[in-house]
RNA sequence: GGCGGAAUAGCUCAGUUGGCUAGAGCACACGGUUCAUACCCGUGGUGUCAUGGGUUCAAAUCCCUUUUCCGCUACCA
């Protein structure tokens, strides 16, 4: 097999703060499928996965677990690589941000951006929510109030360290427009450009003071290394880079040496921003090369409504595959998965795949075709060389097959290379129905010809089984030992007649793939779902309790000075240019008045006419979205945001005072 | 609000620089077949290619109107 060079294949690092779901899970099975076809290509691969492990959400987390950060990054990142282990991915290097050798790099890329100034300390401004502990930027505010609590915000600033960006601005516009492949799929490369670059970049905030669960600044304790430049780091310490060129070999490699740039980040689109602005910009200060390609795959997501954990209906891969099966997972998440657009997962789906694809199309192939074998030959099909028409035809598609599928991997469109790999089963099925064996089996004169064409099967299952390895690999394996095949090299896949002409095929054909029937799915699919709302949601639903944090007291005067009333809404509209704000008229006494409600995520405006609502009346009008606004509608609030709101429990007068 | 993208068969989508009767898969119907996991093969669409207009010998493909959906909008890992 040729040498065809070095490959090295990041995935994002999986954030532990949980369990991770399928549509993570796709990131490391696309990978996979990616360097799995790399190495049949003779790529030397490296292929990097991991774990990011810091951050201000585990510290919480683990408190409330009631075991150290550490103790929870352990338990997570273990469940997480023991999933990628189950679904077969091949990943040379399982990296973890709190390795010592990462943390300690960390801190050298730290201090060196320091000292040679593309750090600086100064101060991060933003509107901060006591009770969350959590800065915010104005446009992140929902109606002026924390987007995760509702309470008011402070502005308020914190001592942080700040990543100079617009030194490297023109530069790296340069970079993107000069290597139209550097961002794909490339239509994401505009809204990089146009809200960021051309616009011109703020300063990266690099640290916190505010936590303690992260890498700590060496020279500044006070100061933890902040998110992006701790994580995105592990791409490069992975490889054993150091700072002052004393790189850790491996194996005594110099695996930094061998294989940087990367070629490929795989990540998802939602942190492209941070992998084509941020990363770059940081490499370019380290005067390191930049990768050469960065792709921002689209989400796998839950057909039958959002996921949540408390409905239970979160998809995990464990469950997938007790279900399906390893490669009929990897099937299905790579199939499925359009280019661009989201793809949708739905146990439906994944039965409807399954049967007409798997079981159908290529189990029943592989199937029908050794029986045959056996039924009629022995077991034993030989080339005997007697050619029809027909077979051509057949030849021509099965050899054609393998630039096909490399032209697809070129440009990163598995699903299309599958397809194309799949053409090759469904060209045989086809065939058998031209060639009829069954009829040449009763024609003792057309034995030759019955065992060339068994013969051209097998080899054409062959090929097709080996060109499947990348993204079916337990598949392969089970087809060509059903065969006594051996894998054919892609080299090797321009010639017919690999097949050595006279083996004997298993005479106890397994089943691949069993058929599966959508109901029964479906009732096993709900008891997984039962299972996990008890798990997971079980005493919320039975008797849910919120404490938020306490105001000051107050006294009778200060309650006085509130003066609430029943309001009737007797009209109301979306506010065109926002998504949360509802303008209701709410008439209260004789009087109506315009009120402004961030409630349009609960409630549509044609059913909050004729409500009775709660509202503050003498609250100063304000302007919301430059709508008047003059008084507050009143809400409960439940711990996921969920508004309901306050009606009188007995029917009474609008303009009623509630006190 | 700003920038960008998308609207094609019941469903999911292909349609390269404008050019032969607009395609694939799934689903559905009918026919064939029986080696096989009730499987496989064949046949079947009058689709206003979202809308209205324009450029052209010729437009799903280029330009403009309108409508609807979606993405991004900065420090969240």
């Amino acid at each position: 097999m040729a040498d065809k060079g070095t490959y090295y294949l990041t995935t994002a690092i999986a954030y532990t703060s949980g369990k991770p779901h399928i549509g993570n899970t796709y990131e490391a099975v696309l990978a996979d499928s990616i360097v799995r076809f790399k190495r049949q290509e003779g790529y030397d691969v490296r292929f990097q996965t991991g774990t990011d492990e810091h951050g201000q959400k585990i510290e919480l987390k683990a408190e409330e677990a009631g075991i150290t950060p550490k103790q929870f990054v352990d338990d997570v990142s273990g469940e997480i690589k023991s999933i990628w282990d189950l679904m077969n991915t091949s990943y040379d290097k399982f990296i973890r941000t709190t390795d010592d050798y990462h943390e300690k790099q960390v801190q050298k890329i730290f201090k060196k951006l320091y000292e040679q100034g593309d750090i600086y300390k100064g101060y991060y401004e933003g509107m901060y929510c006591t009770p969350c502990e959590s800065f915010f930027t104005s446009s992140q505010l929902v109606d002026g109030k924390c987007p995760d609590c509702g309470r008011e915000c402070q502005p308020a600033k914190e001592e942080a360290y700040f990543l100079k960006l617009s030194k490297y601005t023109d530069r790296l516009i340069e970079h993107i427009n000069t290597h139209p492949e550097f961002i794909q799929p490339e239509s994401r490369k505009n809204e990089m450009m146009n809200n960021f670059l051309l616009p011109g970049l703020q300063d990266l905030c690099v640290s916190r003071t505010s936590f303690k669960w992260g890498i700590p600044v060496d020279f500044d304790p006070d100061h933890v290394v902040y998110v992006w430049l701790d994580a995105l780091s592990n791409y490069i310490t992975g490889l054993g880079f150091d700072l002052d060129g004393n790189n850790t070999p491996e194996n005594g490699e110099d695996l930094f040496a061998k294989f940087w740039p990367a070629d490929l980040h795989l990540i998802g689109k939602d942190i492209l921003r941070f992998h084509t602005i941020y990363w770059p910009i940081m490499l370019m200060a380290l005067d390191l090369p930049l990768p050469k390609q960065i792709f921002g795959h689209p989400w796998l997501l839950q057909g039958d409504g959002k996921m949540s954990k408390s409905k239970g209906n979160v998809l995990y891969a464990d469950d997938l595959v007790n279900m399906f099966g390893v490669d009929a997972v990897r099937y299905f998440v790579l199939h499925e998965m359009p280019f661009e657009n989201d793809g949708v997962i739905t146990w439906e789906l994944m039965v409807e795949r399954m049967n007409s694809d798997l079981a159908n199309t290529l189990g029943n192939l592989v199937n029908r075709t050794i029986s045959m074998t056996n039924k009629y030959l022995g077991g034993v099909a030989e080339d005997k060389g007697v050619t029809e028409d027909v077979d051509a035809d057949l030849k021509a598609l099965v050899l054609g097959a393998k630039d096909k599928v490399v032209a697809k991997m070129d440009k990163l469109r598995v699903a299309d290379a599958i397809t194309e790999v799949f053409t090759i089963f469904k060209r045989c099925n086809k065939y058998i129905d031209e060639t009829e064996p069954w009829i040449l089996g009763k024609d003792e004169a057309k034995k030759d010809r019955l065992s060339t064409v068994l013969y051209n099967l097998i080899e054409s299952i062959t090929i097709g089984a080996s060109l499947l390895k990348s993204f079916m690999p337990e598949t392969t394996e089970k087809i060509l030992a059903q065969l006594n095949a051996t894998e054919r090299e892609l080299d090797d896949m321009d010639k017919f007649g690999g097949y050595v002409s006279g083996t004997k095929v298993t005479d106890k054909p397994e089943i691949l793939f069993m058929r599966l029937d959508v109901k029964e799915v479906l009732a096993k699919a709900e008891e997984i779902q039962a299972a996990q709302a008890e798990a997971n949601g079980a005493p919320q639903e039975e008797e849910e309790v919120i404490d938020i944090e306490a105001k000051p007291e107050i006294t009778f005067d200060d309650f006085m000075k509130l003066q609430f009333q029943v309001g009737e809404i007797i009209a109301c509209e979306e506010v065109k240019k926002s998504k949360k704000l509802l303008c209701s008229q709410v008439k209260i006494g004789s009087e109506v008045k315009q009120i402004v409600s961030g409630i349009k995520q609960h409630y549509s405006a044609e059913e909050m006419v004729g409500k009775k609502v709660m509202v503050l009346v003498n609250l100063k009008p304000a302007k919301l979205a430059g709508v008047l606004s003059e008084g507050m509608l009143l809400c409960a609030e439940d711990a996921e945001g969920n508004l309901a709101l306050m009606t009188p429990e007995k029917k009474m007068p609008t303009g009623a005072e509630i006190c």
